[in-house]
DNA sequence: GTACAGTTTGGTCATTCGCCCAAGGTGTTC
DNA sequence: GAACACCTTGGGCGAATGACCAAACTGTAC
């Protein structure tokens, strides 16, 4: 039994956003192509501009999907974590990488940088962002940060995506031992 | 008296570099073309592949001297500071942006995840990263902060960049008071 | 079985790109 | 002033790109 049309066109898309998330990644915003795009998703080129509307479209959504289902991971990752130390732990080792993909910090720094340049990305990545901020700032007051949660938050969030980049040039920065000084900026005392 | 051929010749070059930099900030590593960099400088298109093998040559000397200006500048400043508490308002203002154009976070980024394309790019940027890290745990451990100052000063490099990045899509962030985190991540105690 | 909406195909179009090069300048050297 | 090295000009080439479109295809509804 084959699939409906609307079906195969919806594969289609999700292939496309796929290959394009991978391609941001690779080449950069500025290097993905509607044909790199069609080959790597094994689809015939014509294909872009019938499901989007331009290149940039694509590659809007496609980055802002990956961002959304990341920064909920994290969020419903970070949630079910009750030890304030092992929550930083956390935040270590989704950029050190073995819990994410290697792409994905990548993925995320095109992502700011291209939204400089297209509004409607910069408006919903803003809200993404002010979203985690206010989850990891809740998060952080409960477990005794007195002071600044919320200033806390935006340097936490900051360093995960500053650690991503560098590790992009140098991967052995990952070895230094971060997680004291990391605790320290978290403002939580582990004996309360 | 008119200039030299060589001289004329620095000058087209030091003008190509300046312009190559700005465009990086404007339209992204892969958005800068031979053509736009040649209008802003005001000169024929031609000139670019005389004094450069080819346009990511040209970017990758121009973002390269720019970052190097950038980090020597910065450890200077920061050499001069005696007093903990205001080494970690250097570092939070040069952020913020008073003290640098606009336009640096975007140069710095772009050069970032260019260098994970180009092997030459990403070397030079290791070393530079690394000499100010060195500088930075240096500067930290002179000024009592006991515990893994190499851990420290790659985590506040790492804020720089990344709070650099979030300030791109939402510059409010910075009003928030990240002093006082800042100076509880560097682990210096204001009263020793 | 016929009309229909959504999807896919394969190709074309104008534009822009990186890179190249022969010819023409220009200040310096002998 | 002739030879020289360096810089600049203006044009041009093939390749790649974003966008577009008519025709063919396919499962669904009537």
């Amino acid at each position: 039994m084959s699939p409906s049309s609307v079906e195969r066109g919806r594969e289609t898309r999700a292939r496309l956003l796929d290959a394009a998330t991978q391609l941001i990644a690779e080449y950069g915003w500025g290097g993905v192509t509607t044909r790199k795009v069609a080959e790597r998703a094994g689809l015939r080129p014509g294909l872009v501009h019938y499901h989007f509307d331009s290149v940039d479209d694509l590659l809007i959504e496609a980055s802002l999907g990956y961002a959304r289902r990341v920064a909920t991971e994290l969020i419903s990752a970070l949630t079910q974590i009750g030890d304030g130390a092992s929550g930083m732990d956390l935040l270590l080792a989704s950029v050190t990488g073995y819990a994410t993909d290697e792409a994905g910090a990548s993925v995320f720094s095109e992502m700011f940088l291209a939204a400089a340049r297209h509004p409607r990305l910069r408006q919903e990545l803003a809200g993404l962002l002010g979203e985690c901020r206010a989850t990891l700032a809740g998060w952080l007051s409960e477990r005794g940060s007195d002071t600044d949660p919320e200033a806390t938050a935006a340097l936490l969030l900051a360093v995960i995506d500053g650690l991503a980049l560098h590790r992009l040039i140098d991967p052995g920065i990952g070895d230094l031992p971060m997680a004291g000084p990391l605790r320290r900026l978290a403002g939580l005392n582990t004996r309360p």
